[in-house]
DNA sequence: TTAACTGCAAAGATTTTGCCGCTGA
DNA sequence: TCAGCGGCAAAATCTTTGCAGTTAA
């Protein structure tokens, strides 16, 4: 019934109301990385009494309280997903525009590293792979 | 009086116009990461008679010729900048918003062996670190 | 009870586009 | 010359916001 997003939630003391509940619900069950179109239109079919404004005002909180991730792909709008314990980053196929998440240790380490040596200290990071299936590209 | 970008224009057999020309040159003395409004700013001041939708549609065409690369960090609009020979990642300044450029030679690898993991042949990455300078999170 | 939230519609911001006159090669 | 380009203004997106009524705690 209290789906993982609005377990977070609750821990935070966010004031749950009904919208909010429905969203929170729409994107721990997501198994793809929706934009706030998608988000509303999984939520209104739940729900009627969900405004598109009340996701963009939902999303974002959640966003800010590290509940979502945001990613930005260049397509002008943003897209949401459920914050993982496990940090990863994306694939993004050019060919059917689906998105592959992956975990790579080595890319952590790397950051700080990188950071560190330019004097700083790492708060988040963006790092998204576009790629083409290798069988598309045989016998180029 | 040839900048480099309008360099790689010709190279590319591109038409050159007056305000591409402008356009191509503001770019290429740019020390920084530029979006569309500033590009324009820039580009009215040498000469006038650049419109805004000019500057969009000649960004977006640099951009599609690999003249130029685009940066999307989540601001909601598209940044701008030469491509460089070198490939570079950026690190963004969180306390400034300053964009540092740099280079690593691991990272590129990384991302090859990535791809090619997941069965993928790389076309393209974004990558950028979020933040703070060390000196501002010391004796936290 | 009441501070916070929501819906609605209007406004903002960024980017694209249709049309027509202009221009570079 | 003339296909392609640029200016202008309208429109298309995506996102935010003011206001007044509603609701969670």
């Amino acid at each position: 019934m209290t789906s993982r997003t609005e377990q977070k939630c609750l821990e935070k003391g966010i004031r749950m109301t009904h919208q909010r509940r429905v969203i929170a619900k729409v994107l721990s069950e997501a198994m793809d990385h929706p934009d706030v179109k998608e988000v509303y239109d999984r939520s209104t079919a739940i729900d009627r009494r969900i405004s598109l404004a009340t996701v963009y005002r939902t999303v974002r909180l959640y966003a800010e309280m590290n509940i979502l991730d945001s990613l930005e792909l260049g397509e002008g709008r943003t897209r949401y997903e459920e914050s993982a314990e496990t940090h990863h980053d994306h694939l993004i196929d050019l060919k059917s525009g689906k998105i592959i998440d992956f975990t790579n240790a080595e890319m952590e380490a790397l950051q700080n590293e990188i950071a560190k040596k330019l004097g700083y200290r790492l708060v988040g990071h963006k790092f998204e792979i576009f790629a083409l299936p290798l069988a598309e590209t045989e016998g180029e």
